[in-house]
DNA sequence: GTCTATAACGCGATAGAC
DNA sequence: GTCTATCGCGTTATAGAC
């Protein structure tokens, strides 16, 4: 997916492909979605706009395939978390999930209201999510098989009702993404930490 | 949009700034943000589009009046919140608080994103946020505060660390804000309920 | 496949009459 | 205070040469 990590400049006659996607990823860590504009994608990736269309269909192809491997990070780590129950301490791995989504949080949050803000791309956006099975009940699926392994191993209660904890924590997950969002990164500060929110959060598991 | 629904009777030679006012709401509600433009405005309240920027000055300045009012219902629910400690069952009250910040959220959601999507705006937001003293620190000191008094009042552990906990009860909100948003209003259900979610928490919180 | 040029449109905002 | 009319700009997308 990166063969080239020199910055294109001048006319890429092959590879206009991959150096649009690299400028769309560029200017949405920038800009931001609000500001991504095809004129914009031509002149940083070196090719002109008719080039974009040609590739991606549309803007919304072009957004479509640069978001996409956004998430690879996050789902590659969240299928195989049940099978590393019991490695490492519990406290270490609730840390790890919290870290993890926190991330994941801080792009979809952007997507997320973006394409809230309107009504017609919140429909397309949802059928799309719907027909890739995303959505956080995935993310709560998932933490709460790697809470029933522990449970399993004896390293929480058996009277925890995994998916309710599952959604507790990756709820402050998300708080803590929001608040980045809207106050600031420093403000972040101002809420529990993750660690006191793990100390919390693993005495109520392990009783 | 057929021509000219006529939302409002005829023109409003007095009362033109409520009137801008009630179609912005309705506007937002109906269409989002993005789709928010002066011309939409004018047209629904009935006035032209000078008049709101008479009365406004910008675009921006109509926004943040018309945002601000949608604030006040939880704010008056948050702030007297730590003095019903004791009134009703501890989970009725859970409930109740999960409900009111999932309805802030998706307000909240929708605008956090939007404005994050733009890295100019961002900056603005924040600001603005800091200069109110708003932010997810604030649900979570007040929820806080009410669980305290609900530890005083001995209905609440007193080994609880109730920032955590109102961080994490807030969250659960949050995550079912964000999965209305990106998955649709019906794919809620595919998450633990409200009520699962307040009898696990409410377990955690008695002992 | 990539370019240049431009069409077609909607936007925020303003000028000036009344 | 409110209107009509319009300006100037940025946008997505397309046509047609090469």
């Amino acid at each position: 997916m990166e063969p080239d990590p020199i910055r294109k400049r001048g006319r890429p006659s092959r590879g206009a492909r991959e150096a649009i996607l690299q400028a769309t990823r560029e200017l949405l860590d920038e800009e931001g979605l609000a500001r991504l504009t095809t004129r914009a994608v031509a002149r940083q990736a070196g090719v002109s706009e008719a080039s974009i269309f040609y590739h991606f269909g549309d803007k919304t192809g072009l957004v479509v395939a640069a978001l996409e491997a956004s998430l690879d990070s996050l789902r590659e780590f969240a299928v195989g978390l049940a099978e590393r129950a019991g490695v490492g301490g519990l406290d270490e791995m609730l840390r790890e999930i919290l870290r993890r989504w926190e991330t994941f949080f801080d792009r979809a949050l952007q997507v997320a209201g973006f394409v809230q803000a309107d009504a017609e791309l919140r429909g397309d956006f949802q059928a799309y999510v719907r027909a890739n099975n995303y959505g956080a009940h995935r993310g709560v699926e998932l933490v709460a098989e790697y809470l029933e392994a522990e449970q399993a191993l004896g390293r929480v209660r058996e009277d925890v009702d995994a998916r309710a904890a599952a959604l507790q924590l990756l709820g402050v997950a998300c708080v803590r993404s929001l608040q980045r969002a809207t106050v600031g990164a420093r403000a972040t500060a101002r809420l529990p930490s993750p660690e006191q929110s793990v100390r919390a959060f693993s005495a109520y598991l392990a009783g």
